[in-house]
DNA sequence: TGGGACCATATGGGCGTCAATGGGAAGCCG
DNA sequence: CGGCTTCCCATTGACGCCCATATGGTCCCA
Protein backbone atom coordinates (compact mmCIF):
# COMPACT_ATOMS: atom_id res chain seq x y z
CA UNK A 1 0.00 0.00 0.00
CA UNK A 2 0.90 3.45 -0.31
CA UNK A 3 1.97 5.62 2.46
CA UNK A 4 -0.78 7.53 4.32
CA UNK A 5 -0.04 10.98 4.88
CA UNK A 6 -0.08 12.58 8.01
CA UNK A 7 -3.43 14.63 7.68
CA UNK A 8 -5.63 12.07 5.72
CA UNK A 9 -6.50 9.94 8.74
CA UNK A 10 -9.31 11.97 9.75
CA UNK A 11 -12.46 12.36 7.63
CA UNK A 12 -12.33 15.65 5.58
CA UNK A 13 -13.97 17.24 2.47
CA UNK A 14 -17.69 15.96 0.78
CA UNK A 15 -18.31 13.77 -1.74
CA UNK A 16 -22.14 12.49 -2.82
CA UNK A 17 -23.41 8.96 -4.31
CA UNK A 18 -26.02 7.33 -5.98
CA UNK A 19 -28.19 5.08 -4.04
CA UNK A 20 -28.28 1.71 -6.33
CA UNK A 21 -31.61 -0.13 -7.70
CA UNK A 22 -31.09 -2.31 -4.17
CA UNK A 23 -30.25 0.51 -1.76
CA UNK A 24 -26.86 0.46 -1.41
CA UNK A 25 -24.64 3.13 -1.61
CA UNK A 26 -20.28 3.54 -2.01
CA UNK A 27 -18.91 5.21 0.74
CA UNK A 28 -16.21 7.62 -0.60
CA UNK A 29 -12.71 5.52 -0.68
CA UNK A 30 -10.67 8.07 1.02
CA UNK A 31 -12.99 7.42 3.56
CA UNK A 32 -12.78 3.63 3.37
CA UNK A 33 -9.78 4.30 3.62
CA UNK A 34 -9.57 6.35 7.27
CA UNK A 35 -11.62 3.06 8.25
CA UNK A 36 -9.08 0.87 7.26
CA UNK A 37 -6.45 2.99 8.84
CA UNK A 38 -8.18 2.83 12.23
CA UNK A 39 -9.07 -0.66 11.90
CA UNK A 40 -12.80 0.04 12.18
CA UNK A 41 -15.24 -2.85 10.70
CA UNK A 42 -18.23 -2.00 12.62
CA UNK A 43 -19.87 0.88 11.99
CA UNK A 44 -22.01 2.41 14.61
CA UNK A 45 -24.60 5.24 13.53
CA UNK A 46 -26.65 7.67 15.16
CA UNK A 47 -28.55 11.03 14.58
CA UNK A 48 -27.09 14.12 14.63
CA UNK A 49 -28.33 16.19 17.40
CA UNK A 50 -28.46 19.15 15.71
CA UNK A 51 -28.68 18.93 12.44
CA UNK A 52 -30.86 16.03 9.83
CA UNK A 53 -27.92 14.04 9.30
CA UNK A 54 -26.90 10.44 10.29
CA UNK A 55 -23.38 10.31 12.12
CA UNK A 56 -21.21 7.54 11.44
CA UNK A 57 -17.75 6.41 12.98
CA UNK A 58 -16.39 3.40 15.08
CA UNK A 59 -16.77 1.78 18.74
CA UNK A 60 -15.20 5.38 19.76
CA UNK A 61 -18.51 7.50 18.27
CA UNK A 62 -20.69 5.89 20.87
CA UNK A 63 -17.87 6.56 23.58
CA UNK A 64 -17.27 9.49 23.31
CA UNK A 65 -21.36 10.72 23.31
CA UNK A 66 -21.75 8.36 26.61
CA UNK A 67 -18.79 10.16 28.21
CA UNK A 68 -20.85 13.60 27.20
CA UNK A 69 -24.00 12.31 28.89
CA UNK A 70 -22.10 10.97 31.62
CA UNK A 71 -20.63 14.50 32.62
CA UNK A 72 -24.35 16.14 32.05
CA UNK A 73 -26.78 16.47 34.71
CA UNK A 74 -28.37 13.12 35.02
CA UNK A 75 -31.35 15.28 35.11
CA UNK A 76 -31.37 17.43 32.70
CA UNK A 77 -33.56 17.50 29.38
CA UNK A 78 -30.45 17.71 27.54
CA UNK A 79 -28.98 14.26 28.87
CA UNK A 80 -31.66 12.45 28.94
CA UNK A 81 -32.89 13.63 25.39
CA UNK A 82 -29.02 12.92 24.38
CA UNK A 83 -29.49 8.92 25.90
CA UNK A 84 -32.45 8.28 24.11
CA UNK A 85 -30.70 9.34 20.52
CA UNK A 86 -27.55 7.58 21.88
CA UNK A 87 -28.81 4.65 23.10
CA UNK A 88 -32.28 4.38 21.12
CA UNK A 89 -31.39 5.71 18.49
CA UNK A 90 -27.94 3.88 17.47
CA UNK A 91 -27.40 1.46 15.13
CA UNK A 92 -25.05 -1.24 13.89
CA UNK A 93 -23.90 -1.40 10.02
CA UNK A 94 -21.39 -3.39 7.83
CA UNK A 95 -20.33 -2.48 4.55
CA UNK A 96 -20.10 -4.82 1.84
CA UNK A 97 -16.97 -6.40 0.08
CA UNK A 98 -17.12 -3.19 -2.28
CA UNK A 99 -17.39 -0.92 0.61
CA UNK A 100 -21.03 -0.29 0.31
CA UNK A 101 -23.68 0.32 3.24
CA UNK A 102 -27.17 -0.30 3.10
CA UNK A 103 -29.40 2.79 3.10
CA UNK A 104 -31.66 1.96 5.97
CA UNK A 105 -35.29 3.30 6.44
CA UNK A 106 -33.83 4.55 9.87
CA UNK A 107 -31.40 6.68 7.43
CA UNK A 108 -34.02 7.79 5.02
CA UNK A 109 -36.47 9.01 7.31
CA UNK A 110 -33.98 11.03 9.63
CA UNK A 111 -32.19 12.50 6.93
CA UNK A 112 -34.93 12.65 3.70
CA UNK A 113 -32.01 10.55 0.99
CA UNK A 114 -34.09 9.47 -1.94
CA UNK A 115 -31.70 8.65 -4.63
CA UNK A 116 -28.32 10.58 -3.80
CA UNK A 117 -26.39 10.43 -0.35
CA UNK A 118 -23.88 13.10 0.53
CA UNK A 119 -20.82 12.07 2.88
CA UNK A 120 -19.72 14.48 4.80
CA UNK A 121 -16.66 14.42 6.54
CA UNK A 122 -16.48 15.63 10.53
CA UNK A 123 -12.89 14.34 11.80
CA UNK A 124 -13.12 11.93 13.62
CA UNK A 125 -16.99 10.57 11.83
CA UNK A 126 -18.26 11.19 9.40
CA UNK A 127 -22.15 11.89 8.41
CA UNK A 128 -24.64 11.18 5.82
CA UNK A 129 -27.03 13.85 4.56
CA UNK A 130 -29.68 14.43 2.08
CA UNK A 131 -27.82 16.65 -0.71
CA UNK A 132 -29.78 19.97 -1.05
CA UNK A 133 -30.34 19.98 3.26
CA UNK A 134 -26.18 19.87 3.36
CA UNK A 135 -25.52 22.71 1.12
CA UNK A 136 -28.08 24.71 2.68
CA UNK A 137 -26.99 23.90 6.27
CA UNK A 138 -23.58 25.02 4.86
CA UNK A 139 -24.72 28.24 3.44
CA UNK A 140 -26.85 29.00 6.40
CA UNK A 141 -23.50 28.09 8.97
CA UNK A 142 -21.20 30.11 6.42
CA UNK A 143 -23.56 33.73 6.79
CA UNK A 144 -23.55 33.33 10.32
CA UNK A 145 -19.85 32.54 10.68
CA UNK A 146 -19.02 35.47 8.12
CA UNK A 147 -20.97 38.02 10.61
CA UNK A 148 -18.30 37.28 13.15
CA UNK A 149 -15.41 37.29 10.71
CA UNK A 150 -14.88 41.11 10.38
CA UNK A 151 -13.76 40.81 14.26
CA UNK A 152 -10.38 39.98 15.01
CA UNK A 153 -9.95 36.49 16.70
CA UNK B 1 19.50 24.31 -6.14
CA UNK B 2 20.02 28.15 -5.77
CA UNK B 3 19.62 30.08 -2.61
CA UNK B 4 15.97 30.66 -1.69
CA UNK B 5 15.46 34.33 -0.76
CA UNK B 6 13.42 35.50 2.27
CA UNK B 7 10.74 37.19 1.07
CA UNK B 8 10.23 34.32 -1.42
CA UNK B 9 9.00 32.14 1.27
CA UNK B 10 5.46 33.77 1.37
CA UNK B 11 2.56 33.46 -1.24
CA UNK B 12 2.45 36.99 -2.97
CA UNK B 13 0.78 38.73 -5.75
CA UNK B 14 -1.56 37.10 -8.78
CA UNK B 15 -1.77 35.06 -11.86
CA UNK B 16 -4.38 33.66 -14.18
CA UNK B 17 -3.83 30.21 -16.03
CA UNK B 18 -6.07 28.76 -18.40
CA UNK B 19 -8.02 25.25 -17.49
CA UNK B 20 -7.38 22.53 -20.15
CA UNK B 21 -9.75 20.01 -21.47
CA UNK B 22 -9.09 18.00 -18.96
CA UNK B 23 -9.78 20.45 -16.01
CA UNK B 24 -6.82 20.80 -14.90
CA UNK B 25 -5.07 24.16 -14.27
CA UNK B 26 -1.17 25.00 -13.53
CA UNK B 27 -0.69 26.21 -9.97
CA UNK B 28 2.25 29.43 -10.65
CA UNK B 29 5.74 28.24 -10.24
CA UNK B 30 6.34 30.71 -7.37
CA UNK B 31 3.68 29.40 -5.49
CA UNK B 32 4.84 25.75 -6.08
CA UNK B 33 8.12 26.94 -5.31
CA UNK B 34 6.80 28.13 -1.65
CA UNK B 35 5.01 24.93 -1.23
CA UNK B 36 8.11 23.02 -2.02
CA UNK B 37 10.19 24.99 0.25
CA UNK B 38 7.28 24.29 3.09
CA UNK B 39 7.35 20.98 2.33
CA UNK B 40 3.82 20.90 1.38
CA UNK B 41 2.45 17.92 -0.50
CA UNK B 42 -1.20 17.73 0.54
CA UNK B 43 -3.19 20.80 -0.21
CA UNK B 44 -5.91 21.59 1.71
CA UNK B 45 -9.17 23.61 -0.01
CA UNK B 46 -11.70 25.59 1.88
CA UNK B 47 -14.16 27.87 0.76
CA UNK B 48 -13.69 31.88 2.09
CA UNK B 49 -15.79 33.18 4.44
CA UNK B 50 -16.69 36.23 2.75
CA UNK B 51 -15.46 35.94 -0.61
CA UNK B 52 -16.26 34.15 -3.82
CA UNK B 53 -13.10 32.25 -3.71
CA UNK B 54 -11.60 29.00 -2.48
CA UNK B 55 -8.37 29.22 -0.13
CA UNK B 56 -5.56 27.20 -0.62
CA UNK B 57 -2.70 26.20 1.76
CA UNK B 58 -0.80 23.35 3.68
CA UNK B 59 -2.28 21.13 6.70
CA UNK B 60 -1.43 24.27 8.86
CA UNK B 61 -4.49 25.77 7.53
CA UNK B 62 -6.75 23.09 8.42
CA UNK B 63 -4.81 23.31 12.39
CA UNK B 64 -5.63 26.78 12.42
CA UNK B 65 -9.45 26.38 12.27
CA UNK B 66 -9.50 23.22 14.23
CA UNK B 67 -8.31 25.47 17.41
CA UNK B 68 -11.22 27.40 17.25
CA UNK B 69 -13.41 24.40 17.48
CA UNK B 70 -11.19 23.12 19.98
CA UNK B 71 -12.03 25.84 21.89
CA UNK B 72 -15.95 25.55 21.56
CA UNK B 73 -17.54 23.09 23.90
CA UNK B 74 -17.30 19.97 21.16
CA UNK B 75 -20.97 19.23 21.73
CA UNK B 76 -22.41 22.37 20.99
CA UNK B 77 -24.54 23.93 18.15
CA UNK B 78 -21.49 26.58 17.25
CA UNK B 79 -18.89 23.90 17.30
CA UNK B 80 -21.11 21.88 15.17
CA UNK B 81 -21.75 24.10 12.65
CA UNK B 82 -17.90 25.16 12.50
CA UNK B 83 -16.89 21.24 11.84
CA UNK B 84 -19.65 21.56 9.27
CA UNK B 85 -17.75 24.01 7.62
CA UNK B 86 -14.20 22.71 8.02
CA UNK B 87 -14.04 19.07 7.96
CA UNK B 88 -17.22 19.04 5.61
CA UNK B 89 -16.48 21.72 3.32
CA UNK B 90 -12.58 21.79 3.46
CA UNK B 91 -10.99 19.59 0.64
CA UNK B 92 -7.49 17.54 -0.07
CA UNK B 93 -6.22 17.99 -3.07
CA UNK B 94 -2.98 16.96 -4.58
CA UNK B 95 -0.80 18.14 -7.57
CA UNK B 96 -0.25 16.65 -10.32
CA UNK B 97 3.74 15.76 -11.85
CA UNK B 98 3.64 19.51 -13.61
CA UNK B 99 1.98 21.13 -10.75
CA UNK B 100 -1.29 21.14 -11.79
CA UNK B 101 -4.76 20.72 -9.57
CA UNK B 102 -8.09 19.92 -11.04
CA UNK B 103 -10.56 22.49 -10.77
CA UNK B 104 -13.98 20.51 -9.28
CA UNK B 105 -17.40 21.37 -9.37
CA UNK B 106 -16.64 22.28 -5.91
CA UNK B 107 -14.39 24.83 -7.15
CA UNK B 108 -16.45 25.88 -10.47
CA UNK B 109 -19.86 26.72 -8.17
CA UNK B 110 -18.30 28.46 -5.22
CA UNK B 111 -15.84 30.77 -7.72
CA UNK B 112 -17.71 30.79 -10.86
CA UNK B 113 -14.44 30.05 -12.84
CA UNK B 114 -15.16 28.39 -16.30
CA UNK B 115 -12.14 28.73 -18.41
CA UNK B 116 -9.35 30.56 -15.92
CA UNK B 117 -8.50 30.80 -12.76
CA UNK B 118 -6.70 33.34 -10.90
CA UNK B 119 -4.08 32.30 -7.83
CA UNK B 120 -3.60 35.37 -5.63
CA UNK B 121 -1.21 34.92 -3.41
CA UNK B 122 -2.23 35.91 0.65
CA UNK B 123 1.00 35.38 2.62
CA UNK B 124 0.48 31.96 4.66
CA UNK B 125 -1.94 30.59 1.56
CA UNK B 126 -3.80 31.18 -1.78
CA UNK B 127 -6.95 31.57 -3.21
CA UNK B 128 -8.94 30.86 -6.65
CA UNK B 129 -10.54 33.13 -8.14
CA UNK B 130 -13.29 33.93 -11.33
CA UNK B 131 -10.96 36.34 -12.74
CA UNK B 132 -13.35 39.34 -12.96
CA UNK B 133 -14.53 38.63 -9.50
CA UNK B 134 -10.70 39.48 -8.46
CA UNK B 135 -10.47 42.58 -10.16
CA UNK B 136 -13.77 43.64 -8.83
CA UNK B 137 -12.95 43.17 -5.46
CA UNK B 138 -10.03 44.25 -5.68
CA UNK B 139 -11.27 47.58 -7.38
CA UNK B 140 -13.86 47.48 -4.66
CA UNK B 141 -11.15 47.32 -1.73
CA UNK B 142 -8.80 50.00 -3.62
CA UNK B 143 -11.83 52.07 -3.43
CA UNK B 144 -11.84 51.53 0.31
CA UNK B 145 -15.28 49.92 0.34
CA UNK B 146 -14.39 46.72 2.24
CA UNK B 147 -18.36 45.95 1.44
CA UNK B 148 -19.06 42.59 -0.83
CA UNK B 149 -22.44 42.04 -2.64
CA UNK B 150 -23.19 38.91 -2.18
CA UNK B 151 -22.80 36.38 -5.10
CA UNK B 152 -25.33 35.82 -7.58
CA UNK B 153 -26.95 31.86 -6.56
C1' DT C 1 23.76 45.83 -28.46
C1' DG C 2 21.59 42.50 -31.13
C1' DG C 3 21.11 37.70 -32.18
C1' DG C 4 20.64 33.18 -30.90
C1' DA C 5 20.93 29.19 -27.92
C1' DC C 6 19.08 27.58 -23.76
C1' DC C 7 15.71 26.84 -20.17
C1' DA C 8 11.63 26.93 -17.38
C1' DT C 9 6.87 27.19 -17.42
C1' DA C 10 2.53 26.45 -19.11
C1' DT C 11 -0.27 23.46 -21.80
C1' DG C 12 -1.91 19.35 -24.50
C1' DG C 13 -2.99 14.61 -24.71
C1' DG C 14 -2.34 9.10 -24.37
C1' DC C 15 -2.98 5.41 -21.40
C1' DG C 16 -3.39 2.48 -17.38
C1' DT C 17 -5.59 1.91 -12.98
C1' DC C 18 -9.08 2.21 -9.66
C1' DA C 19 -13.36 3.56 -7.79
C1' DA C 20 -18.31 3.76 -8.44
C1' DT C 21 -22.05 1.40 -10.11
C1' DG C 22 -24.94 -2.34 -12.07
C1' DG C 23 -26.61 -6.83 -11.99
C1' DG C 24 -26.57 -12.09 -11.46
C1' DA C 25 -26.68 -15.95 -8.42
C1' DA C 26 -26.50 -18.23 -4.10
C1' DG C 27 -27.76 -18.16 0.89
C1' DC C 28 -30.81 -16.92 4.92
C1' DC C 29 -34.91 -16.03 7.39
C1' DG C 30 -39.54 -15.18 7.25
C1' DC D 1 -41.94 -21.23 -0.76
C1' DG D 2 -40.96 -16.15 -1.44
C1' DG D 3 -38.65 -11.96 -0.39
C1' DC D 4 -34.65 -10.00 1.02
C1' DT D 5 -29.80 -10.03 1.79
C1' DT D 6 -24.97 -11.23 0.89
C1' DC D 7 -21.32 -12.54 -2.08
C1' DC D 8 -19.27 -12.24 -6.48
C1' DC D 9 -18.11 -10.54 -11.05
C1' DA D 10 -18.65 -7.13 -15.17
C1' DT D 11 -18.67 -2.50 -16.94
C1' DT D 12 -17.43 2.16 -17.45
C1' DG D 13 -16.11 6.39 -16.63
C1' DA D 14 -13.02 9.33 -14.04
C1' DC D 15 -8.65 10.34 -12.36
C1' DG D 16 -3.51 9.82 -11.79
C1' DC D 17 0.75 9.21 -14.07
C1' DC D 18 3.45 9.76 -17.86
C1' DC D 19 5.61 12.02 -21.99
C1' DA D 20 5.37 15.61 -25.76
C1' DT D 21 5.16 20.42 -27.38
C1' DA D 22 5.00 25.33 -27.37
C1' DT D 23 5.93 29.83 -25.77
C1' DG D 24 8.08 33.39 -23.62
C1' DG D 25 11.92 34.98 -21.18
C1' DT D 26 16.89 35.04 -19.89
C1' DC D 27 21.60 34.72 -20.44
C1' DC D 28 25.68 34.52 -23.10
C1' DC D 29 28.59 35.87 -26.60
C1' DA D 30 29.90 37.89 -30.77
Amino acid sequence: MGRVFGVMNRFLSNATNRIDAKGRVSVPAPFRAVLAQRDIQELYCLQDLVFPAVSVGGPDLLERYERQIAQADPFSPEANAMSLLVHGGGVYMRLDAEGRLMVTDFIRDFTGVTTEVTFVGRSDHFQLWQPQAFHEAQAAARAGRATFAARPA
